[in-house]
DNA sequence: AAAGTATTTGACACGACGTCAAGAACATGA
DNA sequence: TCATGTTCTTGACGTCGTGTCAAATACTTT
């Protein structure tokens, strides 16, 4: 058979940071091409379609993303590892120049509210799966936490709770592009949910 | 002058119909014209642009969807208002057939990140605006309810945290379209904003 | 009744998604 | 070494979206 002339990895690299920037929507697969130096049909050759190159290309992300938040919600008190962790997820939201906001979110309310759409609800159950996990993992620090006597209450709901909130920064994020304001309300939300002083 | 064929009101009705079941990019002016039953040309004619017929349409959905707000939070207890603040805001995104989703958190997280879109910047202003306004809102109750003692805390962060939660949850109706979860959550927000007991 | 003005209508240019057939490049077997 | 077969690449095509324009139309005003 005849060998890919590209790098598989490096256009999932070049289509997600499009994505990111500028939506799945927003990005067309010429872009990608382009910045790729990539024939457009070597890409629907290569992943079949634009939501099939993006799931691709997302799943690489939540996979990072996931291990980094793992690792923030790992190290020292239970304050601490929540603080890293809304550190992490803003970082995440701020990054690159003018920032891109949160990949997962923009995903999920882009989403088509049509009915026939098949590959809109396989993004929408990779979008769904990603805050289930990271639930999961906070959830996870806050029984623990609870065991070690830092956190009085029920676990599943206030991570629910935190993660929900992380979903609204995400949101306030593209309204006002106000950094301190998003760290503020992240200190605020450890505070409610640990109990204002100690933790 | 020659007068218009259709009405101006049922065209933004329509239109904005539309834009909140399939979002802004997901709605051409083709759709809107068929359901209008007005000729495409004429919607340009009469608008100038798809963002600019958003922006009127949202306009009238924003005070609207304020004024009703407002209502609920007038009315009754703190721990009411707030009650049937995050009722209306979740039955507000669960309405229709199939549920619609919020139209401004869809809006924000549509938006371009790219550097050279004007009628963005207009539609980030009025969702922004709107957010804002809520916000207000919420806290204007939180205050008055800290005056009669039923609240002990900053209302100005509290409510930037209500307001901040209820972004969240519009992500999540996405993500699971699970509207007990959104119920249970808006739920513990306020126990945890209130102080579990009393209020 | 005539003139003027805004609306309507259809054609056009452009870009996006996705499909297809033909050409090109490589591995394998003789 | 050469023929064969399979995959990748390339360019053309159809369809649909946005936005523009000029010509036709319908009303108001003088």
């Amino acid at each position: 058979m005849r060998p890919r002339e590209f790098d598989h990895d490096e256009v999932l690299r070049v289509a997600f940071d499009q994505f990111w920037r500028k939506g799945v929507r927003g990005t067309s697969l010429s872009d990608i091409a382009r910045d790729a130096a990539v024939q457009r049909g070597s890409l629907y050759n290569a992943f079949g379609s634009k939501e099939a190159l993006f799931l691709q290309a997302y799943e690489r992300y939540a996979g990072d993303y996931l291990a980094a938040l793992q690792k923030a919600l790992g190290v020292g008190s239970l304050r601490k590892r929540l603080t890293a962790f809304f550190d992490l997820t803003i970082t995440n939201f701020r990054s690159g120049t003018p920032p891109r906001g949160c990949p997962t979110t923009r995903g999920l309310m882009e989403l088509g509210a049509a009915e026939g759409e098949g590959l809109d609800e396989n993004a929408r159950q990779a979008f769904a799966s990603l805050i289930s996990r990271i639930i999961a993992l906070v959830q996870d620090a806050l029984a623990a936490g609870a065991a070690r006597g830092e956190f009085d209450g029920n676990p599943a709901a206030a991570a629910l709770h935190i993660v929900t909130m992380t979903r609204g920064l995400a949101v306030l994020e593209r309204a006002f592009g106000d950094e301190p304001q998003l760290r503020k309300i992240a200190a605020h939300t450890i505070d409610l949910v640990l109990g204002r002083k100690g933790g």
